[in-house]
DNA sequence: GTCTATAGCGCGATAGAC
DNA sequence: GTCTATCGCGCTATAGAC
């Protein structure tokens, strides 16, 4: 393992602020001291902290399609693609991940305050999110893993905004545990009864 | 009308701002503004952020109790109280209240920063609301107006967890009638299709 | 109960040496 | 690319006059 180099510490530890504690909660002081060097430095790689913001959503954003491609380009059934779908979020809130939320869950409560460029990365995440789920229900429909009530795109939506609010909620009561209930409750809503 | 009191007012502008901003994207400078009197005012009745959000989610439980106990109380048919319990959610975001999220939704997502006594609170609202769900599906399950999969309690879940995270993601992005989407499939999750 | 004034601190951001 | 030092501002909070 190369050493990881200082823009990408400043990400990572960036990240987890926010997840934990939201954007408003986090300063570059808190970056700083967990990153070890001084604010002077992270200012160097981020000049404000609206371009922080946006390089972290440009590889937030990157990193999970890139796992969300993996697993629906899988030739595994519909039901698994959901689960390890869904599992993206369950990581976060994991024992291992200390109860992060979603970074644009959390980002998205807080869009009034952080800018229009970062704002729009938040909107096109939760897309790609919903695309995604789009996708995979079709593919369960279609072999008759899946049966729906309603519309695709409804049955979607109500999947991403559970997954999004079952982070927040379970990470205030109730921690990963819940979280497994709640996606295995999602489960059994699109699950095929015949 | 009487005029409303200072300490009324305060409330008011208070929960309006972490309802569009978050507690951390809202300062006693914004309240003093909105309110016409100075910072030093609010401290004389709120003398720190904590007080004020203890006050202020004391009155948002017990308001927020009212209306919910006027509706699982009438005469009204499940899908009714469903409904209009939903709609408790859907005001916050309609046009008239110019998207709002639900105040705790909010509180939940900064938890780790607002103390421990607030942290309670957003808690106990958000068993207050998981109950109140239990309570309404299990009158429509014993007159057969819903059918429900799984456990009772699990489908009161992911009720909660879909109006919280639907109002911060429809906040973000579509808006009031995005809601009211995802409230038509959240009751198409639960109507008994005999 | 509201005001002026200010303390004391942390914030985001910048200048300039090394 | 990191540092020291500092600016200017906004924040929470307090003191004391009216």
């Amino acid at each position: 393992m190369p050493p990881i180099d200082t823009r990408s510490r400043i990400l990572d530890v960036a990240q987890e602020l926010i997840q934990r504690r939201g954007v408003n909660g986090m300063s570059y002081s808190d970056i700083s001291e967990a990153v070890g060097i001084r604010k002077a430095s992270i200012h160097h790689h981020f000049p404000t902290k609206e371009d922080l913001l946006v390089a972290l959503l440009l590889r937030y954003r990157s990193e999970f399609q890139a796992l969300v491609d993996a697993i629906v380009r899988s030739n595994a059934k519909p039901n698994t693609k959901l689960r390890k779908f869904m599992n993206l979020f369950h990581q976060t809130i994991s024992i291992e991940q200390q109860d992060k939320a979603c970074l644009c869950g959390m980002l998205a409560s807080e869009l009034l305050t952080i800018g229009d460029e970062p704002a729009d990365l938040v909107r096109a995440f939760l897309r790609d999110c919903h695309t995604t789920l789009v996708t995979i229900l079709q593919q369960g429909i279609d072999d008759q893993t899946f049966c729906i009530r309603g519309k695709l795109a409804d049955c979607a939506d109500l999947f991403l905004v559970a997954l999004e609010g079952g982070l927040i909620v379970a990470r205030a009561d109730g921690g990963a545990q819940r979280f497994t209930t709640i996606m295995r409750q999602l489960e059994l809503s699109v699950r095929n009864p015949a």
